[in-house]
DNA sequence: AGAACATATCTACATATCTAGATTTAAGGA
DNA sequence: TCCTTAAATCTAGATATGTAGATATGTTCT
């Protein structure tokens, strides 16, 4: 049988290594653990139960809304961050599971 | 007064994240973990105390001199490694505080 | 001093990343 | 259906990174 836990294999690590070597996309993964208290709350949803759609996160990061939406994608690549589309705005929140798993990885391994 | 830990400021960890954001240069730092076991004994001082030369990196690495010189210089840079010249040789050692306080300002801040 | 060797630096080129404006796609509302 | 808005994709130029060959520097040996 597997074990419950998932293992981020070498290149798993260096592409979450360069999604996290630039200082926008550091910032914005850790605005996402408290969006309370990064973002002003979306009026349509009312809670952050997905995360904080881009526009909040450009607003927040000040880049231009191409480049933040870029940034995100890249994130997401590395699994850093969950996507949810709700209506026209697309919401991304933490992943919580490959963040601790990494940390972890980086603990054993480095 | 301070405290005895150093902590790692924001452009700190962006640069160590860029060092780690290659195959070769994550690998250099792990093989340095157990330098007995990923490398020849270095005839002219028989230790590894200071760590490994640039001759036996290279040779592990399968890359050419300069650029691992090059990746080296990087890495000590971010401060994961320190040199050690003895002779013509330079040696390079892991920086364990630096990889420790790393790992605990990921784990912190991420 | 001169030869030999280890490493660092310089130069150069290919590829990747950063970033934004323009365009396209998808969804909602009039 | 048409207009508006949010987000993704396309295009492009500036800058950075990856990588190696050539050269310079520092050290040891003869």
């Amino acid at each position: 049988m597997f074990s419950k836990t998932s293992y981020l294999c070498n290149m798993e690590i260096i592409d979450i290594n360069k999604a996290l070597a630039n200082q926008t996309r550091l910032n914005i993964l850790k605005w996402l653990k408290d969006p309370e208290a990064n973002f002003k709350p979306h009026e349509d949803l009312g809670h952050f139960n997905d995360g904080v759609c881009v526009f909040h996160i450009t607003e927040r990061a000040g880049l231009s809304q191409s480049t933040i939406s870029t940034y995100l994608i890249q994130m997401q690549k590395a699994s850093l961050i969950i996507p949810t589309r709700h209506g026209k705005w697309t919401y991304y929140k933490r992943n919580e599971a490959v963040i601790s798993e990494y940390i972890r990885a980086l603990n054993n391994q480095l």
